[in-house]
RNA sequence: GGGCGCUUAGCUCAGCUUGGAAGAGCGCCUGGUUUGCAACCAGGCGGCCGGGGGUUCAAAUCCCCCAGCGUCCA
C-alpha cells in the first residue's frame, strides 16, 4: 500500500527528497532541505494567517470561490480534461449515503466497479459535498465545514485492455504545476505526504497536499476493490487489485480560498457578508467589550485562530476540557484568559462562524428537493436547521430561519440551477422553525413534570433524565439547563463528561441495532441462466410456450422466507423455473403475476411469481417435471396490475406538478386489489389537494397520451432525463429502462405498463396517510378496482343509514344527533340514580339506618345502575358520616363498601375488613382503602346473604 | 433502517412506577362584587382517559395489536 516500487521520475526532476516526519513518522516528499516535519502536524501551525500563500485574488466570498473554481476548472479543461456539471448534494443514485460525500461519489458504484463506462475521461468538476461527521467542530476550529466544494480531476485507466488516460506521476505533476505555476505557490512550501486511503468500498496509495499548515489537495490513486478474499488489509477489511485504476483527487475550493484570503479563519474568507451580518445583529462587538477580558482583542483572535485547531471536536468530545487547553496555551503565549472569560467570546463567535455554513448546507439540501424529515436524509436537513435555531436563540439574534436562508441565498449562492424554488426553501423553513417552536413549547412541559421531585437549589440534573428529554423531546442538555432556569432551576448545569457518555451511549446503541439482517437467496439456482422475460416484448399478450428447467419442492423455512402478501390464495408448493416466460415477477412495487402452467394432463396453477438475480421463479401449487409446457398469465389481474402501475406513475407526476419539485417517490406498491404511492411533501395533504391531484390524473388519463417503452444505456439516461427518473430508487443495471408517459411523467422503471394512458380508464385517490413526518402515502384506485370501490363505499354508506332509518344525505347529522342523544341520556340516567339513592336512603327510605351518629346504607342496587356514581352521593358529604354497603347482581356480582372519610365513620369501620368478611357470600375477593372497598365474585344470587351478613356484623 | 416517547375536559398538561371514587391551570356558563377595561369571590357546565383485544373481582394505570403524533441515532 506504499509506493514502494512504483516509479515517479517527477520526485527527482523536481528535486524532491523523501523523508520521515518525526513527529507522525509519515513518509513524506519535500523541496525543502531543511524541513523534517510533514506539514500536517500539531507543531506545524498555519503560516497564511495574514500572509496569503495563494496571491492574484483579492475577493471574498462567493466571488472568490467562483475566481477560484474557475481557475481550477480551466487549468484542467486546457490540459485535456472535459469539465462536467456537478451532481446534487443528495445522492439519490446510491443506496448506501444520502448525501453527496466527495467527488468520486458520482461515480460509486457503478463506475468504479467498471460497470458504466465514466461520462467524460479525463474529467474535471467541482462537486458540492455534505460532510456530517464533524459538524459539532464547525464554527469551533476555524477550519471545518459541513459543505464543501470538492474540484477534481479523474482518470479512468484499464491498464490491462491499454487503455490508460494517466496514472500517478502524471496526477502529481498536474498537481505541482496547478499550486506553484498557476496559483503561485511558494513550491518549497509543499510537502506531498503518503498516506493511504480508503472509502466508499475502494482503496489504494494516496498523497496529502499540505501547504502552510493546510491539507488543500488529496492525490488518490484507487487500485483497490473490497473483496473479502482478498489479500491487502487495510483498517480491518480485505482488497483484491481491480481492473480499474482510478485518479481520484479531492482539492477544497475553500481551503484554497482561505489560502488565497489569509483571514483568520475559513468563514471570514468564503462567508465575510454574512460573518460581518451576524455579528452586527448579535451585538458582537458589546459582548467582546463585556467580556471582562484585559489581553488586546485583536492579538487574542489571532492567537485563537491560529491554535483553534485544538478545539478540534468530535461527537462527543467534552468542550470544557478543550477549553481548559485552550487557555493554557494562550497563556504560554502570553495571553492570560480564564476559560470561563475564553467561552464568553468564542461561544457566540464560533455560532456566528457557523450559521452561514449550516445554512449553505440547508440550502444545498433544500435546493436539491429535499423535505426535512425526522429520518434519513429530511433529518439531516432538519437537525441542522434546529443547530441553526439553537445558535441563532443563544445568539438573541432577532432573525428568523427564512430571513437567515434569504440573505444567505441572495449573499453566497446561486440557486438558479435547483430544481427547488427560491420561495420553496422559504416556505419549508418557515414550517420547520414553527416545529422548532413547538418542540420547545413542548419541552417546557416536559422539563417541568421530568423535576418534579428535584429541589430548586440542586446542582445536577440526574443522567437517565437527561438521556430521556434529549432522545425523546429533542431537548440536547444545554437547552434543558435553560429550560429548567427559567422554571426556577437556577443553579442547574451539565456534569463534566455528560456529552461524551452520551455519544458512548449512542455507539453501543448502533452498534447493538446493526446486527446485520442480510437476506439470503431463498433458492439455490445455481447453473441456471438468466430467464427470458418475454412480458416486455408484449404486454397484452397472455398465453406462452416454454421448457422447464427445474422444479424445486418449497420447504417451510422457503416459504415463510418469501412472505406472500394477501393476494396469494393458497400456499404454493413447487417453485418452477422456465427457459421463457410471460410471468411478471414481483419488483418496482409491483406485485408477481398469477396464473397456470399446463404439462400434458396436469395443470398448476401458478400463485405468484418472483425474480432471484435474473431468474424468474413462478410458485405453483403441483409439481411439474422438465419438458415442454404451455402457460397462461391471468390477464383480469395483469390488467389490473398494469392499470395501477400505470395509475401510480400519473399520480406521481401530478403531484410533482400540482406541490413542487420536492416531491420524490419514497416507495409505492401495486396489487391487483389496490396501490399505493409514498411521496416526499412537508405537510400533510388536505381532501381539496388530493381531489385537485386527482382531477389533474384524471384528465392526463382522459387526453390518451402514449405510454413510450425506452430502453437506454444509462448514462444516456442521466444526460437526457436527469436523475429525478430516478424515483423508484437508484438504479441496479447499465440498462436502463423509462417508462414516459406523454410529456407528463418520465421515469425508470421496469414493471408493464399499458401503451396508452387512457387504458387506465379512470382513477381515485381514496386517501392519504402519513408514513413518517414528511413522507406522505396516498392509496390509489384505478380501472375495474375504482368501480369496485366505489360500489364498496355505497353499499357501506346503505347499509349504515338502513340501520338509522333515514336517507345516506342525513347520515352525518343523524349519527351526530344520536351521539349527543347518548351522552345528555347518559347524564340523565346518574342523576336519575342519584334521586333513587336519595329517596330510599332519606325521609321515610327503610334503607339508611342511624346509630351512633352515624347512618348505615346497606342495600342492593340495580344490576345496571352505576354503583361508583350512587356511592359518591352517599359518602362524599362530610357533615353526614356514613357507611354505605352496596351490592348489584351486575356479571358475577359485585359489593362496594365505603365510608365518608375524616369522618367516625371512617374511624370506627374498615371498609377492606367489612368487604373481606362478605364477600364468601358470593365466592369472591377484592381489595381496597380503609375508606373505599371493591370486589366481585362468581355467584351473584348470594347478594342478598352478603348484605345480611353485613347487616349482622354491624348489629344493625 | 434501528430505537425511544406521547395520545386524559375546548386549550396546556398532572395522574400510570406500586390497578381500587377522573384531576389542576386557563377558557366557557351562572351569580356576586366592581364597572373604562381588567381583576377578584362563589358555584356550575364540560371526559368512549386515541381505537381494538387480553390479564384481573376490578384497568386511564399492567400486557399485546392498530392508528395518529413527536423525537433521537445511523
Amino acid at each position: 500500500m506504499t509506493f514502494g516500487n512504483i516509479e515517479i521520475p517527477f520526485w527527482e526532476e523536481s528535486e524532491h527528497a523523501l523523508r520521515i516526519c518525526r513527529v507522525s513518522g509519515l513518509r513524506f516528499w519535500t523541496r525543502d532541505a531543511g524541513r523534517d516535519t510533514c506539514g500536517d502536524t500539531s507543531e506545524d501551525p498555519y503560516t497564511f494567517i495574514g500572509s496569503p500563500i495563494i496571491s492574484g485574488f483579492q475577493s471574498r466570498g462567493k466571488e472568490l470561490k467562483d475566481e477560484m473554481r474557475e481557475v481550477f476548472l480551466s487549468f484542467f479543461e486546457k490540459r485535456g480534461h472535459s469539465r462536467i456539471d456537478p451532481y446534487p448534494v443528495i445522492a439519490r443514485w446510491r443506496d448506501d449515503i444520502h448525501l453527496t460525500i466527495a467527488s468520486i461519489a458520482d461515480f460509486q458504484p457503478h463506475v468504479t466497479s467498471g460497470q458504466v463506462p465514466p461520462p467524460e475521461n479525463p474529467l474535471t468538476i467541482s462537486q458540492p459535498c455534505i460532510r456530517l461527521t464533524d459538524v459539532a467542530a464547525v464554527g469551533r476550529s476555524g477550519r471545518h465545514l459541513s459543505t464543501f466544494e470538492m474540484m477534481a480531476h479523474h482518470a479512468f485507466n484499464r491498464p490491462k485492455d491499454d487503455d490508460v488516460v494517466y496514472w500517478i506521476d502524471k496526477c502529481v505533476r498536474y498537481c505541482d504545476e496547478l499550486l506553484t505555476k498557476t496559483l503561485g505557490i511558494d513550491p518549497i512550501s509543499i510537502t506531498y505526504v503518503e498516506n493511504p486511503w480508503s472509502g466508499g468500498g475502494n482503496a489504494g496509495p494516496a498523497l496529502e497536499v499540505i501547504v502552510g499548515g493546510l491539507e488543500l489537495a488529496t492525490l488518490v490513486f484507487m487500485n483497490l476493490e473490497e473483496d473479502d478474499s482478498g489479500d491487502i488489509e487495510i483498517k480491518g477489511q480485505m482488497y483484491s487489485e481491480m481492473d480499474l485504476q482510478i485518479i481520484d483527487t479531492g482539492y477544497g475550493l475553500e481551503r484554497f480560498c482561505w489560502a488565497a484570503a489569509g483571514t483568520p479563519t475559513i468563514y471570514e474568507a468564503i462567508y465575510p457578508e454574512s460573518v460581518n451580518w451576524l455579528k452586527g445583529l448579535s451585538g458582537f462587538e458589546k459582548i467582546l467589550s463585556s467580556s471582562g477580558i484585559d489581553a488586546n482583542m485583536d492579538s487574542l483572535l489571532g492567537e485563537l485562530s491560529r491554535l483553534a485547531g485544538i478545539l478540534n471536536i468530535d461527537v462527543g468530545t467534552d468542550v470544557e476540557e478543550l477549553y481548559v487547553n485552550l487557555s493554557r496555551r494562550l497563556s504560554e503565549s502570553g495571553i492570560s484568559v480564564s476559560v470561563d472569560e475564553l467561552k464568553r467570546v468564542t461561544e457566540p463567535l464560533s455560532s456566528i462562524y457557523a450559521i452561514p455554513d449550516h445554512m449553505h448546507a440547508i440550502c444545498n439540501m433544500l435546493g436539491d428537493g429535499l423535505v426535512p424529515s425526522n429520518s434519513k436524509a429530511g433529518y439531516l436537513s432538519r437537525m441542522l436547521a434546529r443547530r441553526v435555531c439553537r445558535m441563532r436563540d443563544s445568539l438573541s439574534i432577532n432573525a428568523s430561519l427564512s430571513e437567515l436562508a434569504a440573505h444567505h441565498m441572495d449573499n453566497n449562492m446561486d440557486i438558479s440551477p435547483f430544481p427547488q424554488s427560491r420561495s420553496g426553501i422559504l416556505m419549508i423553513l418557515e414550517l420547520e422553525e414553527s416545529r422548532y417552536h413547538e418542540m420547545l413549547r413542548k419541552g417546557e412541559a416536559a422539563v417541568r413534570t421530568a423535576l418534579k421531585g428535584v429541589s430548586k437549589e440542586s446542582l445536577e440534573i440526574d443522567d437517565q433524565t437527561l438521556f430521556r428529554l434529549s432522545e425523546e423531546r429533542g431537548l440536547n442538555p444545554e437547552m434543558v439547563v435553560s429550560i429548567a432556569a427559567g422554571l426556577g432551576w437556577k443553579n442547574l448545569s451539565v456534569r463534566v463528561g455528560f456529552a461524551a457518555d452520551m455519544a458512548a451511549r449512542n455507539a453501543i446503541m448502533t452498534k447493538a441495532a446493526a446486527k446485520a439482517r442480510k437476506q439470503a437467496e431463498i433458492f439455490d439456482l445455481g447453473g441456471l441462466d438468466q430467464t427470458s422475460a418475454d412480458y416486455y416484448n408484449d404486454t397484452s399478450s397472455t398465453k406462452f410456450s416454454a421448457e422447464i428447467l427445474r422444479c424445486i419442492e418449497i420447504s417451510q423455512e422457503q416459504l415463510h422466507a418469501l412472505s406472500l402478501t394477501g393476494e396469494v390464495e393458497g400456499s404454493p408448493s413447487h417453485a418452477i423455473i422456465l427457459d421463457r416466460t410471460l410471468f411478471y415477477p414481483e419488483g418496482g412495487g409491483q406485485l408477481g403475476d398469477q396464473g397456470a402452467i399446463s404439462q400434458g394432463g396436469i395443470r398448476a396453477s401458478v400463485l405468484d411469481t418472483r425474480s432471484q438475480n435474473g431468474i424468474i421463479i413462478h410458485l405453483a401449487d403441483t409439481e411439474l417435471i422438465a419438458g415442454p409446457i404451455e402457460g397462461e398469465i391471468d390477464w383480469t389481474r395483469r390488467k389490473q396490475l398494469m392499470d395501477h402501475h400505470t395509475a401510480i406513475h400519473i399520480v406521481g407526476g401530478a403531484s410533482r406538478e400540482l406541490l413542487g419539485p420536492h416531491v420524490w417517490q419514497a416507495g409505492s406498491s401495486k396489487g391487483a386489489q389496490y396501490a399505493r404511492l409514498d411521496i416526499t411533501h412537508f405537510s400533510r395533504l388536505s381532501r381539496e389537494q388530493l381531489d385537485e391531484i386527482e382531477d389533474m390524473a384524471n384528465e392526463v388519463v382522459n387526453s390518451n397520451p402514449p405510454v413510450e417503452k425506452i430502453v437506454l444505456d444509462r448514462s444516456d439516461a442521466d444526460s437526457r432525463f436527469g436523475f429525478q427518473i430516478y424515483q423508484g430508487g437508484p438504479p441496479k443495471h447499465q440498462e436502463i429502462r423509462i417508462i414516459k408517459i406523454g410529456d407528463f411523467d418520465t421515469q425508470a422503471c421496469g414493471g408493464t405498463h399499458h401503451d396508452e394512458a387512457g387504458q387506465v380508464g379512470e382513477l381515485r385517490i381514496i386517501r392519504s396517510s402519513q408514513v413518517q413526518d414528511g413522507v406522505e402515502r396516498l392509496q390509489v384506485v384505478a380501472g375495474e378496482t375504482a368501480r369496485e370501490h366505489a360500489r364498496a363505499q355505497e353499499r357501506l354508506l346503505n347499509e349504515s343509514s338502513e340501520v338509522l332509518g333515514v336517507s345516506p344525505d342525513d347520515l352525518p347529522g343523524t349519527v351526530t344527533r344520536f351521539f349527543e342523544e347518548w351522552k345528555s341520556q347518559k347524564k340523565k340516567i346518574e342523576s336519575l340514580e342519584a334521586e333513587i339513592i336519595r329517596l330510599r336512603t332519606s325521609g321515610g327510605g327503610d334503607e339508611a339506618v342511624l346509630k351512633d351518629g352515624i347512618s348505615y346504607v346497606v342495600m342492593e342496587i340495580d344490576p345496571d345502575a352505576n354503583p361508583m356514581a350512587m356511592l359518591k352521593n352517599l359518602t362524599l358529604d362530610p357533615t353526614n358520616p356514613t357507611l354505605a354497603i352496596l351490592g348489584t347482581r351486575h356479571d358475577g356480582g359485585k359489593l362496594i363498601v365505603a365510608c365518608t372519610e375524616g369522618t367516625i365513620a371512617a374511624e370506627k369501620h374498615d371498609a377492606t375488613e367489612i368487604l373481606r368478611a362478605i364477600a364468601g357470600h358470593i365466592e369472591g375477593g377484592g381489595g381496597g382503602r380503609p375508606t373505599m372497598a371493591q370486589g366481585g365474585g362468581s355467584k351473584p344470587d348470594g347478594i342478598p346473604a352478603a348484605l345480611d351478613a353485613a347487616r349482622e356484623l354491624l348489629g344493625l
